[in-house]
Formats: structure tokens, C-alpha cells, sequence
DNA sequence: ATAACGTGGACCTACGGTGTCCATAATAAA
DNA sequence: TTTATTATGGACACCGTAGGTCCACGTTAT
């Protein structure tokens, strides 16, 4: 139950593109040496996020990667669910168990009827999970790449105030 | 990023366990039939549990488990914390890349004041992750295997009613 | 004593995360 | 046009770990 290290070199990679949003774009090198990865490797990890729509990428001579959209437009959760997929939280593998009938089908013709009428049929543990699956994405959501860079300004004139 | 199904199966038995708590314990061929997972893996899963204090075991003859506390008192975190470990979500890897310095280490002395005072020097990213963590225990805390339970009778009974 | 039952270690297998290398395509500059 | 630069995508290697099996051993009731 961790992020991948994909996940930690693409939220890297982001904020230096926000940070230099400046110059129109950033090649691999610069990342590269900026973030301490290989550029084969990080090369594979900007392709992934550029096919998700997060960045944009010039090939040629003075090319590079730029961000695709705002950066406060792009949620911490994009970037997660770009690099580590879509799957849910948690996936339920025997259905056909004693227990899960047990749990989730007492009475079939009433889950029938459930079904019909609230459209979902959950079972009680998955309920618990897609509910934390949804405070944890909602969280995810309200972080943006740029509230990282406010903040790291903030505490930088912070510092000059000080001087 | 998804739970192992250890916990999967880790979460059903302790429902097993807290369903059938009329009769003080239960076997590892009884959870075995019910969940549809092999003896001998089960019995890894339930080993864990019992160092961890969720569960009591006897041995011998007529011997299996029963949990070690009321079933409401057995919490969804408890239970993933024990099968997944207790690493955190989001793990840095890079604390020694250029970019680091650049948004963690900006005025190193003040970085060493900071320290001082508040006695946390996270980075703005670890800010947001460790954020993300405490909200998702939070949820799962509030989450017992006796909620569960709860919610289960209520359809139950619910289902009778309507006969 | 013996049969039932949990424990823990050794071991196996498959898959995915991490990472490299290279051939190819696209583009700007010369 | 040629060349140097840069991103792309596929092939492949490595390795840790989730998932699972097996067995020898200790414990307990009958
Ligand atoms: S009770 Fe829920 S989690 Fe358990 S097997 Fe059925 S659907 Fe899956
Ligand atoms: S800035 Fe934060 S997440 Fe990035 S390398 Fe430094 S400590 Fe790690």
C-alpha cells in the first residue's frame, strides 16, 4: 500500500515545469540532472503523463515538455491516477464464496429488487472501502500542483522578510 | 495502490469470527470452507493476526480462533495496518536531488530553525501525502468489523420484516 | 497414546515496479 | 539539405514481493 517511486519522479517532474513555466519548455536533461533520474527512465514516465494529457511535448532541436494545462488545474489526483492506473482501492475476488453469500445475497430476490431501484448492489465491506477510496481521492482532488508552488513562495518571501 | 487480498481475506474471517462469537472459537477448516481460500494460507493470514492481537488461538483438539476483543472495538485500520505494514502511503526517495533543496532547503538555517520550533521539517510534498494518510485512517478508524456486522442484521431483519 | 489443531519455516511461482538500451521519427539550425 | 538535437516506443533484464504450498513440530482434549 504505497505510491510507486513513478508517482514520486512525476510529481517532481511537474512542479519543475510549473516552477519554469517561464521558458516555454524543459528537456529531459534538465529534468534529468534536476530530479536525480535516469533520462531513459524519466523519459518513460513524461510519455505516460504526456498520452494522459497532463503535458505537452515538442520533439527536435530545443524541444521539451511543457504542462498541458494550468497548473493549478492539475490535481494531485490526476497525476496518481495517470501513474499507478485506475484500479479501485480495493477489488473483491471470491464472490462466489460461502460467506459472501452469506453477506451480500441473504434473500436474492430482495437484492433484485435493490438492484432495480437504488441501481447499485454493493456489499457491505466493499461500501466501507469505495467510501474511503472516495475521502482519499476528494482529499487528492484539492491539492494542486500549484498550491505546492504558493506554498514553497510563501515560505520563500517569508525568508526575504525576515532578512 | 490497491489493498493485497490478505486483507481481503483477513477482514472476512474476522467477520466470520465476530458472526459466529456465540461459540468460543472457530477452526481453520470451518474459515477455510467459508471463505474459499486454502488451510494452509488462511492459517498464515490468521497467524498474523493473532502476533498482532486481533485474534486468540488454542491449540489441541476443538482448539481455532476467536478475537481477542469485542468486534466493535476492531477497527478496518487495525486490521490493514496489520497485513500491509504500517509504511507510510508516500515514501521520498530523493532527498539528496537538486530539486530537493530547492523546495525543502531553501535557507538551510531557517530550514534548522524551523526545526527548532515546530519539530517537523516535512517537505511540501510529504506535507500533502501525510495530509492524505491521516484522513484515510480517520475514515477507516470510525470503521468497525461490528459496523459491518450492524448493518448486515439490519437488512436481515429489514428483509423479515417485509414477509 | 493418539488424533485434532495451530505455528513457523522452507520453498516455489508469477507478476509488476524499476531501470537500461536502442532504433526511429520529428524538428530546428547550419 | 544535411546534421544535430530531442522525444517515442519497444525489447529486455533484474529483483522484490504477493500469493500460495508443504511439512515437521508443539500443544491439547479424549
Ligand atoms: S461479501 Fe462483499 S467483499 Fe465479501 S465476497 Fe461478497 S462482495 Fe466480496
Ligand atoms: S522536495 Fe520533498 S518529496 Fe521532493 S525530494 Fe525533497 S523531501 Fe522528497
Amino acid at each position: 500500500m504505497q505510491f510507486s517511486k513513478s508517482t514520486d519522479y512525476a510529481l517532481h517532474a511537474l512542479i519543475h515545469l510549473g516552477h519554469a513555466e517561464r521558458c516555454s519548455n524543459v528537456g529531459i536533461k534538465e529534468l534529468s540532472g534536476s530530479l536525480g533520474v535516469s533520462e531513459s527512465y524519466l523519459s518513460k514516465i513524461m510519455s505516460k503523463l504526456r498520452q494522459d494529457g497532463i503535458v505537452r511535448a515538442v520533439p527536435g532541436v530545443n524541444g521539451g515538455y511543457e504542462l498541458a494545462r494550468a497548473a493549478d488545474r492539475i490535481t494531485f489526483l490526476d497525476v496518481i491516477q495517470v501513474m499507478e492506473g485506475r484500479q479501485k482501492l480495493f477489488e473483491c475476488s471470491n464472490t462466489n464464496s460461502r460467506q459472501h453469500r452469506l453477506l451480500a445475497e441473504e434473500g436474492t430476490a430482495r437484492r433484485e429488487r435493490d438492484k432495480e431501484r437504488t441501481g447499485k448492489n454493493e456489499c457491505l465491506v466493499e461500501k466501507v472501502m469505495e467510501g474511503a477510496e472516495q475521502h482519499l481521492h476528494q482529499y487528492l482532488r484539492e491539492r494542486t500542483i500549484q498550491s505546492v508552488l504558493d506554498e514553497a513562495f510563501k515560505r520563500c518571501s517569508h525568508e526575504a522578510n525576515k532578512k
